[in-house]
DNA sequence: CGTATTATATTGGTCGGACCACATTGGTCT
DNA sequence: AGACCAATGTGGTCCGACCAATATAATACG
């Protein structure tokens, strides 16, 4: 079982992420939220930590006052992904390009740092999408381990940080997407290999080029698969 | 002053960055803290809630345990980067890395989003550093404000809360080193140009080259700074 | 002797009530 | 109407207590 001050900050959260409480706007008092979650007022005041971290309101004596989302912690996203049956299709979107620029970053401080070790590794990773026939969740896999292996080998801590936030709330909120997705093999492999060949030549100009296009690649999928869904009668919207 | 809270919340997320605990292994309890601390159990319990925020240590009955740092939350920046008198050198570069990529991702989101008006807002700020002649410290302005303008006119906000998040911890922890800098304007200018030009063309491919190269210059100087000010006897060491 | 299996002590989660300092609010006085 | 001040409300902290889950020590078993 949750904790109860997770289930009061996880709708308090939902309470302030859908716009409940106007920017600026004093939430109830922590001994009125008390009432209202038949709770302690401890508990309450632990959960209104949790919203502070999250960087959505901005607890003082006289009061906790609201703010603006785009101050918000990293965090947030989940909560923004959750609402809803589906989740909003322009974030899904701008988080894509983030993810993908990130280990696109990646892969620059990897030919940086001229390791070639480290490199033939990724080389491993790269060449399992033309060297052997991936069934629809190996694939998913296949590319999830890329990405991740090549956040490694960047050696970038704050990099690291922000990729591993950011997948480990975006992931989650796709599985429903799943059954939808519709990934392309061959253009995969294709683009598979003009990457191995990049990284190969250490050549950086062409392994951005090449990480780019199949990171785009990669987006489109994900976008297909959630337009496909969006448009399909939902036998399963929630997934809880 | 500062809540108790948050003066026990700081020691102990210094303890464990510090690695006076080894991963995995437990805190003492909430009630040993307590005493150490002379606080009360609940102030303490609300430190801890801070750290597990941080994704530094992972709270279940039967003891909070150290968790790695590499699981920690983008927060922690502003805790690493304090340690020591002056921040990590590498650490500092990293960030540097990250944040120049986020703003050059901003600026192809900006060109991709076709907003004459708003690619004129941003050639405004651009053309600052070739228009006039700056400060220092009016150029160091200019500098983060062309940034932060970037990032909103790329309308992402995953990308917006990231690089506010870095900045936010980045900057204050920079400040000490601000006597030591020394930007060569001249450089600026001419990368300044170079960028409005490909701006002006609608250029993706040469506003991200001159962008990385406006980027890489003010990653130089920084990091220029940085080693001027640690070759030189302290003076002020500390920032408090 | 080493390994399961209990019992016990410890730990975090929650509760209720209480006090303080500060912010807000509303009323009073000018 | 504006400045001032008291009453009220709010978060920050403290105390002591209970429960359920966990960890640890003691015990029984093979």
């Amino acid at each position: 079982m949750t904790t109860k001050h997770d289930q009061i900050s996880d709708e308090l959260t939902e309470d302030v992420l859908q716009g409940r409480y106007r920017v600026g706007e004093r939430l109830p008092s922590e001994r009125d939220l008390a009432v209202r979650f038949d709770a302690n007022r401890g508990a309450v005041r632990e959960a209104m930590k949790r919203l502070e971290q999250l960087g959505i309101v901005d607890v003082q004596p006289g009061g906790a006052r609201v703010k603006d989302t785009n101050q918000a912690s990293l965090d947030v996203i989940s909560h923004l992904l959750s609402q809803g049956a589906l989740p909003d299709r322009h974030l899904v979107d701008q988080i894509l390009v983030v993810i993908n620029s990130l280990v696109s970053i990646a892969a620059e401080q990897l030919l940086k740092a001229r390791s070639d070790e480290e490199i033939e590794k990724i080389r491993g990773f790269v060449r399992a999408f033309f060297e052997q026939e991936l069934g629809k969740e190996a694939h998913s896999l296949a590319r999830i381990a890329l990405m991740q292996k090549m956040l490694q080998s960047s050696h970038n801590l704050p990099l690291q940080i922000i990729a591993r936030t950011l997948f480990e709330q975006f992931v989650p909120s796709m599985e429903p997407l799943a059954n939808f997705a519709q990934v392309d093999t061959q253009r995969f492999a294709q683009n598979a290999k003009t990457l191995d060949l990049a990284l190969e030549k250490r050549d950086l100009a062409a392994v951005r080029a090449a990480f780019d296009a199949f990171s785009e690649l990669n987006r489109e999928t994900m976008v297909a698969a959630f337009d496909l869904a969006q448009s399909t009668p939902g036998q399963e919207a929630n997934s809880l």
